[in-house]
DNA sequence: TCTCCTATGTTCGCTACCGAACATAGATTT
DNA sequence: AAATCTATGTTCGGTAGCGAACATAGGAGA
């Protein structure tokens, strides 16, 4: 049933032409991510880059009072991490399991390495990076000008993306955790997505039901962010 | 009394080793830029990146319905056009001169050749592009918790760290386009700061009063954006 | 001087969201 | 079966910010 792991699983590996693949291959360490680990915390060094293929990973902010604030999402179409090759080696927000599942990882050393190199991984990750703030810049949009109703649309949609299945394992207070809002404002809003049957959900368990209708009652920040990515990283950018 | 205009008035190009200088000056065309000049659109084709010296310029997101909010400031402290060496040729963000002034225009082809040479200037541009992802990451962070007050603090601060004089030329209706509130929320908060003797302002013009007392109103989000700038790009980084 | 425009001030009702407290029922452990 | 824990549901009063409408006053130009 299951499929065996492959590495180009990961949008990003699987756009290398096999030549820059080959070199990178043996680095690659495939790592199992429970559900709430944290890949790296605000301001420690980092120690590795991760490719999710399975996983979820959410990058959050947390402030000094612990109140937080999901600033991206990262699944098999990124990467873990990019303070590393950018330079700066750390970062402010945590990498935080949102969807448990698998990973690869490089050492910080390798992708530096391959990333100085100046090659189509190079290419690749800058572009990548870009997507990323293009991500960073609706969400701040997005928390400015829209309804937690809307806002949950566009955190499931984009989860249901890196997602093979339909099914996706999260309570309505980790939720509340990463769009910084109350969980009984997520109760709400799932709620009214529940009675218009768009999703089902039950004890941590989030069916989708009805894509279409979700695609159209979310706001514009979905799309864009959507747009931009494909724009950024179509299929066979590096090859 | 005006000092001549010079690059290195631009910290980034002011950090760059001698001979790295050098090649990149004649290139450097001085532009004066006025309150209100957009220097590229979301989504058009961007073909210069501008290092502002005595200009301020916001990074604006347009929503459909006209709606705004600002996701990043960039001053002599950096560069405008970032997607250029990325990658991505274009944003979805508007570069909009906010303070009037000077900066310092590359040709496209021209910084991403200077990118390629993978020397200081790329290790430069690079930080400098991780530390424009943490002030995006702060103002979503920002824009989720904090009240229009905290933000204005934030913003007034902001532009007065990227600015020679203690006098800044600004609307109240203006600042909540970039605030992305109401012009009436700003006037609130303004007349706040200014009952309390932190700021003085009239018609346009908006006068830096009690630095400290500011500081200490505004929320975590400024001392961790101007932390994070000092740590990535310290003065003496590429030399 | 008069007029117009622009920047700011003020008010009112409304809504989304907050903080807190408490209820309930499925799941898990004893 | 009983006890406990966890996820979700519900309510209530309070507040920040919204949208709209209107007032006022400084500055610029006729």
């Amino acid at each position: 049933m299951s499929r065996p792991h492959s590495p180009r699983q990961n949008h990003l590996l699987a756009s290398l032409p096999a030549a820059d693949y080959a070199r990178l291959e043996p680095q690659l360490e495939l790592v199992e991510v429970p559900l709430g680990q944290v890949l790296y915390e605000s301001g420690m060094q980092i120690r590795h880059v991760h490719f999710p293929t399975t996983a979820i990973v959410s990058l959050l902010y947390v402030m000094q009072n612990g109140a937080s604030a999901e600033i991206a999402v990262v699944g098999n179409d990124g990467i873990v991490g990019v303070s590393l090759f950018m330079g700066g080696e750390t970062t402010i927000s945590r990498a935080l399991v949102q969807s448990a599942g698998h990973a690869y990882r490089l050492r910080g050393k390798t992708i530096k390495e391959e990333f100085c190199r100046a090659g189509p991984m190079q290419h690749l990750l800058l572009r990548y990076t870009q997507a990323l703030l293009t991500q960073m810049a609706q969400t701040a949009v997005c928390n400015r000008h829209h309804t937690v109703d809307q806002q949950l649309c566009r955190w499931l949609l984009l989860s249901f993306d890196r997602l093979a299945t339909s099914e996706l394992i999260m309570t309505q207070e980790l939720i509340a955790n990463m769009l910084g809002v109350r969980r009984e404002g997520v109760t709400e809003a799932a709620g009214n997505l529940q009675r218009a049957r768009l999703i089902e959900y039950h004890r941590g368990h989030i069916k989708l039901i009805d894509r279409p209708a979700m695609e159209a009652r979310v706001c514009e920040c979905y799309g864009v962010v959507k747009r931009e990515f494909e724009r950024l990283l179509p299929p066979d950018i590096a090859k």
